[in-house]
DNA sequence: CGCACCCCCTGCCGGC
DNA sequence: TGCCGGCAGGGGGTGC
């Protein structure tokens, strides 16, 4: 579920109410996450400080007092969520955190398709072996040029493949391609340097009007706080299909690439 | 190495 | 009304 704009959001949500909190007690109540949670997890975190909550790509890592990583992926429908002790557990709340301001933080993920571990810098930087964060200078025209003559994949492949940038999904790509006025099927390598430098600069308007609008809540997503995104409701493309684009009005086209629904409109994408 | 295909899991929705 | 297939924002493994 969760692409950049909603692992930020609740990135921000996190940093407000964790930050500087210790860790009271960690209760696995369901290990099998998309990997199996280590048995040594709650153990490890226990007794730690939370003294920083940064994000990369669609991972939050929550940085801890003893210089490991609390290593987070909300796969498609992880939530974290503040809450009292005190409430009855919810069907699919698989770890609940007390901290020491007696508040717990509850890990609900209905399709477990999430990720827990904690390790060093050097283990999180191999497990997730990311690209360039979109939002950084890192992501260029340069940068992606040089990208797109390495391959032979369509450019809605390589903008949602995390080793090349990292935090791109289904939602944003179909998004920030059609107001990069390219069509996602398009093999990068014939694309322009004008259609890149689109590309590049249409990734980050999206990414930064999403995350204004606490990103997109299609069906489940929340942030720290239990509270929904709007962005969905500015979608041009996304979960449109026949419906008149809002540039031209023509029917928004859907097609399957990759076993994933992408959406474009055939007048204002080339 | 790249890429197509299939899998992981639960829930919802539309069609019959 | 009820069942069944398809689909859903994630990633990863396999075989070619």
């Amino acid at each position: 579920m969760p692409e950049l704009p909603e692992v930020e959001t609740v990135r921000g949500s996190l940093e407000r109410l964790i930050l500087g909190q210790s860790i009271t007690t960690v209760e696995v109540r369901e290990p099998r996450l998309r990997r199996p949670l280590d048995p040594d997890f709650a153990v490890t975190l226990a007794g730690r400080t939370i003294c920083r909550v940064s994000r990369r790509g669609k991972y939050l890592q929550v940085g801890l007092d003893n210089d490991l990583i609390w290593l987070i992926h909300l796969g498609m429908t992880g939530q974290l969520l503040i809450g009292s002790p005190d409430e009855t557990p919810r069907l699919h709340d698989h770890i609940i955190v007390t901290l020491g301001n007696g508040q717990c933080l509850r890990y609900n993920d209905t399709r477990r398709f999430g990720l827990m571990a904690v390790g060093s810098e050097a283990d999180v930087t191999a497990w997730t072996s990311l690209g360039v964060e979109p939002l950084s200078p890192a992501f260029s025209l340069r940068y992606l040029w040089r990208k797109v003559q390495e391959t032979q994949r369509a450019i809605k492949e390589v903008l949602m493949d995390q080793r090349v940038v990292a935090g791109i999904g289904n939602i944003y790509a179909s998004e920030l391609l059609f107001r990069a006025g390219v069509r996602p099927g398009r093999v990068a390598i014939t694309l322009s340097q004008q259609e890149v430098g689109r590309v590049v600069k249409a990734t980050k308007v999206v990414l930064r009007e999403a995350i204004r609008h606490r990103g997109s809540s299609i069906s489940d997503y929340l942030d720290g706080e239990g509270q929904p995104g709007s962005f969905q409701e500015r979608f041009r493309v996304y979960d449109r299909e026949g419906k008149p684009c809002r540039s031209c009005g023509m029917a928004i086209q859907r097609e399957v690439r990759g076993g994933r629904s992408t959406f474009f409109c055939p007048t204002c994408q080339r």
